[in-house]
DNA sequence: TCAGAATGTGAATGATTACTCACATTTAAC
DNA sequence: GTTAAATGTGAGTAATCATTCACATTCTGA
């Protein structure tokens, strides 16, 4: 392999690996896996091929950083809100945790959909299933509030009933407004209610 | 381009055939999507590469194929079933499609995944939409029968619910048994018994 | 102002890969 | 048994692509 250039000490150096990373997602949401190529992704960015190298091993490895930025998003997002919602109704602290879920894959589904493919893929797999269960206990302190049964499981497949509903409808080119929100609500607060007390 | 040969004649073709969209399919789950080769693809069906160019117009028409098989496969299961459960009680009807379901995916689950990615990717987005369609009508029918306020939309739901539960415990390896198809089974009655009655 | 460090460049390289074609083998019909 | 059609072969070709490296440009500190 090669070793890229060390830490950044100027600011257009930041600047470049930014670039660099964006265009790569931009790419995938326009031309998938297959359109990402080092010299589109060095066009896109504006720089040079050469300059990809500097910043990064590999093509995989520009890859590995986007899927971490996007993931550290979205975890910190969900904190975010299962703070500010500690004191609110527990069914009005769930509808913000799933709201922010929906925004977030809302907010670029396609490329949402291409980060889910490739993490299988890549070395993530590990860290991905890591920042699963992250979600899952984030997600359950608050489910217990409303379902004190309910279990790390339940809390799993809330989320993942919430993914399954937003991936369709993101596929099939729907808005993401009030009404598939409502539509999510009704599935999480559904499931729960069918848990069965212990 | 090039055009393949004419329809197969002899009994060996349709072996050969059937053998090279086998072996991608077992190419996919294994490697995934890079490691689809038309030589790998040749190797592990036993033939050489101008076989391939034999039955198939180029790569693309080879995955086109496969999909197209699988997902024939899963309505025609999901027709059956519904059949054979219109005269039983609605419950037992509704999950015999969520078994149904869950069954095809885990059948192969690295290949479920493969394919779904695949579908977006490739000129088959018309037909997969038109699938869910055929799907959501399906399921519809004996919805309807536990809750007759449900609609196309809220059918739709209960496959991408379904869909989002199975596939998450797929991926973290999770074998598919009565613990899963319970909890799918909770999820959709959930949901249906959160749909406002008009 | 200037040296050396940091950053940027892009043609060249080697590996991979989809696809072709001239030919070999097998089958079916008589 | 002979022949023509059907089927199978795999080295060769051209294109694509990740990565490198020798060099150019820009910045920073003194």
């Amino acid at each position: 392999m090669h070793q890229p250039r060390k830490q950044a000490r100027q600011a257009r150096s930041r600047v470049t690996q930014t670039a660099i990373v964006e265009a790569t997602a931009r790419l995938l949401e326009t031309k998938g896996r297959n359109g990402l190529t080092t010299n589109a992704i060095a066009d896109r960015a504006g720089v040079s091929v050469g300059s990809l190298y500097q910043y990064f091993p590999n093509k995989e490895a520009i890859l590995a950083t986007l899927i971490r930025d996007k993931r550290q998003q979205l975890l910190m997002r969900m904190q975010q809100v299962a703070l500010e919602t500690q004191d609110a109704p527990p069914d009005a602290a769930l509808d913000a945790l799933v709201r922010a879920g929906m925004m977030h894959q809302y907010d670029r589904p396609a490329l949402s959909f291409e980060i889910e493919y490739i993490e299988q893929r890549l070395e993530l797999a590990d860290e991905t299933a890591a920042l699963a269960e992250d979600m899952a206990q984030l997600v359950l302190a608050t489910v217990r509030r409303l379902q004190p049964s309910a279990g790390l499981q339940e809390a799993r497949d809330v989320v993942a009933i919430t993914k399954g509903l937003i991936n369709a409808a993101a596929m099939a080119g729907e808005p993401g407004g009030d009404a598939l929100f409502a539509r999510a609500r009704r599935a999480v607060l559904g499931y729960l209610s069918q848990i069965p007390k212990m």
